[in-house]
DNA sequence: ATGAACCTTCCAGTACAGTGGAAGGTCAAG
DNA sequence: CTTGACCTTCCACTGTACTGGAAGGTTCAT
C-alpha cells in the first residue's frame, strides 16, 4: 500500500501521515527500492486507533504514550484508565466554566438587545461590555 | 504613570502591555525625554475594557475591532451586539459538543473500570479505545 | 560612583495539530 | 518521449496570547 491509498482509506492526508511518522505515532514505514513508503495493511488499524483516541479528546502526546507502552509489550490498560478519568475531570471543569460564561454572555446580550442605541456614553468604549 | 505602575494597577505585566501596544490594542504610549513610556490615567480604563472583553470570551482580534470602531468616532454598539450573539451561538455549540464527548468518555471509563486486565487482546492496542 | 531596580528594543519560543510550498525523483500511459 | 500524477525531503507558516532572555540605557539612593 502506498501512502496515497492509506490516506484515502483512513480519511487523512499524506501530509498528516508523514507528520505522524515524524512524531513517532506511526512506526517508520517500509520503503520500495525507489524510496517510496510501502505500508502493510495493519497500519490502517493503528491510524483508526489514533482517530478513536482523538475522538475521546486525547492529545497526540497522550496517544503516543499509550502506543509506546504497547510497543514495549506491556498492556496500557491502567494508563488508559487514568487518562480517561483525568479527561473526564477536565471535561467537567471545562463544561462548568463554559456554562458560567454562557450565563454572562447571555445577560450582556440581553442588555445589548434593548433598543437604546443613542444612550451610549461618549467617554466609554461600549456600555455593553 | 510608567509602565510598571500600569501593569500593577491593572493586574498585567509590562510584557503584556508592550504586546498590546504592538498589536494595536493600546494606542502608542507617550514617551519621556529618555524614551520611557509615559501613560495617562485613562489607559487603565482601556485595559479594563480589554479584560472585560476577554472575560466575555472575545478574542483579542475582536476586541481590537471594537476599539478601532470606537476610535473612528462611531458607536460600536451594533457590532458588539453581533459579536455577543455570535459568541452565544458558538458557546452553545461548544457546550453541546463537550457534553456529547463527556458521555463517550464516561462510557469508556466505565468499561475500563471493570476488573479484567488480563482480557486485553494481544493484537489490539487497547480494548478500551 | 556604584549598585539595584527599573526601562528600552528585538528575536525567539511556547503548545497544538497540522498545512503550504519549493525543488526534485518516479511511474505508467499515450 | 513526454505529460501528468504521484512520491520524496526540508523549511516555514498557520492561530492564540503571550513569555523568556539578551544586550543595553536610565534613575535613584547610598
Amino acid at each position: 500500500m502506498k501512502i496515497g491509498q492509506v490516506a484515502e482509506t483512513t480519511g487523512t492526508t499524506t501530509k498528516t501521515l508523514r507528520f505522524y511518522e515524524a512524531e513517532g505515532l506511526l512506526p517508520p514505514a517500509g520503503r520500495t527500492a525507489s524510496g517510496y513508503r510501502d505500508y502493510s495493511e495493519d497500519i490502517v488499524g493503528r491510524i483508526a486507533f489514533i482517530h478513536r483516541g482523538q475522538a475521546a479528546g486525547l492529545t497526540l502526546a497522550q496517544i503516543r504514550q499509550i502506543l509506546k507502552i504497547r510497543e514495549l509489550g506491556q498492556t496500557p490498560c491502567s494508563h488508559v484508565r487514568d487518562l480517561l478519568g483525568q479527561r473526564l475531570t477536565e471535561l467537567d471543569a471545562q463544561i462548568t466554566e463554559l456554562l458560567a460564561l454562557r450565563e454572562t454572555i447571555s445577560q450582556l446580550s440581553a442588555q445589548a438587545a434593548e433598543p437604546e442605541p443613542e444612550a451610549c456614553p461618549a467617554d466609554e468604549v461600549c456600555r455593553y461590555l
